[in-house]
DNA sequence: TGGCCGGTATATCAACCGCATAAACGCGCG
DNA sequence: CGCGCGTTTATGCGGTTGATATACCGGCCA
């Protein structure tokens, strides 16, 4: 069985100048659980927001080259992701001009580090409900919804285990492109698990005799021979 | 700074029970454009809760008729409206519960009214995004007003207990789609909870024998193994 | 054409894990 | 004290999973 917590490992951007902090924040975040990207300047949380894709970015106001408001302005422009501010600034002037400018939360220096766990808490709690929201996949009669955690054929829901539903989401994430062994092995059984394309066969084929109409001639659910499998795109 | 538009005109909860900062509140918050509600103990604000359907609550901690928290596990559990919590005391403890249970954001007195205004927005702009979906839920007999808290079956009104209710409601809030057990006890029981799958186990067999007509073949309180529970949609 | 072979699909079955249910316990409250 | 409710403990059941075995299918070569 897979890990549970695997899939929600989340990817936190930290922005912050001061190299004590950064180790701090880094250990604190990485002993809770989380995957700390750190960047010391604008410019390089910017290139690493647009690289990585974290779940919600953690900044320390006062950087070096330019001013916090306008990186909030500019990823709240591109993302809705949330945006937590730390700063040394006690004042309510600049708590108000961040929130207006679309942070989620300020948090003033000194704070403790349960504080800020718990509110990083919150904003990711948050932001999960509302992320799955329209991400649906639909080829002819098969048709899934990510948000509702539903699989239909012609209308009628079906039934998925759950490593077939993971495996299904997996390839529907990516769906019109050829998905490795590795990749989908490494996806949904774990890093371990690599070499293991057995264990793909047997649940493709159980994936098959329940999506597709005819197991032996797949309309979905391809294998890309030698390489791995790929689902049918619209 | 410009006022909200008239169309989007938001009733607030405040739940205060002294008399000067209730006065002070309510002051303020109809200066910004809101409407505000005002309850002094608990009771009261339940009541208005689900009488008025505010958009958003804003909890005095320490009243005099009872723990603030229960409150706000309370209404998490039937609404996922945005929660702020003022509080006169700083202890980072405080915080973090209030947090865990469900709060959205946490004020320590003294606080300014700008950034009271500001955090308010946040959680209001944010809650935009976010659809709230329809207050009544049905599906063949049963039927569930979360407007009055009233569940009926085959139109006779049934009898739940406050933890059953809790549990339904969450369910109810997203009905079709799936609710993981994390999503749940987090929801009901708190953060701390939310690796005792086991109570839910129990809890959802207690619903079921008062819900379905037969509870080893559920039509309404769907399990989804290895993830988590749904209540099937029309 | 027929046989070999790498890669792939299906069948069967046992072990295990997650789930449901029952029943006992503890606690607050009238 | 007895009642209602939430928690804890115990136990049986069924679905899911993965091991093993067997069948398939196309390409290649004699």
């Amino acid at each position: 069985m897979m890990n549970a917590s695997a899939a929600s490992v989340h990817t936190l951007l930290v922005v912050e100048d001061d190299a004590q902090i950064r180790d701090f924040l880094q250990l604190s975040l990485r002993a809770a659980g989380y995957v700390p990207l750190l960047a010391r300047t604008l410019a390089e949380a910017l290139q690493l927001w647009q690289d990585k894709q974290p779940a919600m970015l953690i900044l320390d106001l006062g950087l070096p080259d330019g001013d916090g408001l306008s990186l909030i302005k500019t990823l709240r422009a591109r993302s809705d992701r949330p945006i937590l501010v730390l700063s040394a600034r006690q004042s309510e002037q600049d708590k108000v001009q961040c929130l207006n400018q679309g942070a989620d939360d300020y948090l003033a220096k000194p704070f403790g580090v349960d504080e800020l766990l718990a509110r990083i808490r919150v904003a990711l709690r948050r932001m999960e409900r509302m992320q799955l929201r329209d991400q649906r996949y639909q080829v002819e009669a098969l048709q899934i919804d990510l948000a509702d955690g539903l699989v239909r054929l012609h209308g009628e829901a079906l039934h998925l285990s759950p490593l077939e539903y993971k495996l299904l989401m997996q390839l529907a994430q990516h769906a019109g492109r050829v998905m490795t062994h590795r990749q989908l092995l490494q996806a949904v059984w774990g890093a371990e698990y690599v070499d293991d394309t057995h264990y793909l066969r047997i649940h493709m084929g159980r994936l098959r005799a329940k999506i597709e109409r005819d197991p032996a001639a797949p309309r979905y659910l391809i294998t890309e021979l030698g390489i791995g499998y790929r689902l049918a795109a619209s």
